[in-house]
DNA sequence: GTAGTTGCAAACTTTTTGCTACCCA
DNA sequence: TGGGTAGCAAAAAGTTTGCAACTAC
């Protein structure tokens, strides 16, 4: 499938300026207001097609789960997670949480770390082996 | 402040058991559809406001970003963040991303990994100092 | 007995989408 | 000029909340 042609726009243009002026990591809301003083007749919805549009073009990062909804698990033990990238499927990895994290992340903020999470993204052995027949 | 008690009810028990036999880590909806088989008269409100009791006492985990919104990085490169527990700021970590994971992680699974996104809890400098005075 | 909990429905919040006019390449 | 994009508003999707009846302790 060919890659949709993307255009800059004004809209674009000033979206993405706003959220390189800033390490706040804002939410989109946030972005709508600064880049509103700019463009005053922005629409909310063009921010959220921007940014997904820019998340596309791997020309930002988008902090969340991945959905709009939460996940639960069972196991209230700090563990980790791998999330495929075919067929969105959650699982637990087997591997042992790595303390000295913290420990890093502390050095390098100056201040008390308490814990982490990390997940990984990649294939689900199924989704391998589909891949694998192509 | 005293700790709210918490009552054990018929629903709060069928929703953790519900949640304990599956390794599938299932959205709220899933777990009202499976604990509606057990509980007929069973509401969706029910379920959210359990599955919140129950991650404050620390029985299941919550595998979401923390906020029902989205934020936006303007730097798309894999980076690590730390999230204040207190005031929920969201800051970068100067620190280098641990490729090895990757590797420990893809023997775990079995299959692919791509990447990782490691997000770690704790204070921000401002939120310590805070502590410190009390 | 009483304070926490339920079911229900309405409200809320964040994000997406349908449509027409518009404008970038 | 043509097709992706903007603005607007309505809709969708997930989650929270107010309330009267109920129930666990």
């Amino acid at each position: 499938m060919a890659k949709k042609q993307r255009r800059m726009t004004k809209q674009k243009r000033v979206i993405l300026d706003v959220l390189r002026s800033t390490t706040s990591h804002p939410t989109a809301d946030w972005i709508y207001n600064e880049a509103k003083k700019i463009l005053p007749n922005l629409s909310l919805g063009t921010v959220y097609r921007n940014l997904n549009n820019l998340k596309e073009e791997g020309k930002i990062l988008e902090l969340s789960y991945g959905s709009t909804y939460s996940r639960f698990d069972g196991n209230p033990e700090n563990h980790y997670h791998c999330v495929c990238v075919e067929c969105g499927k959650v699982a637990d990895l087997d591997m042992p949480v790595v303390e000295e994290l913290d420990k890093k992340a502390q050095e390098a903020q100056g201040s008390s770390i308490f814990y982490h999470r990390l997940e990984f993204y990649g294939l689900c052995p199924h989704c391998e082996e589909k891949e694998m027949k192509n």
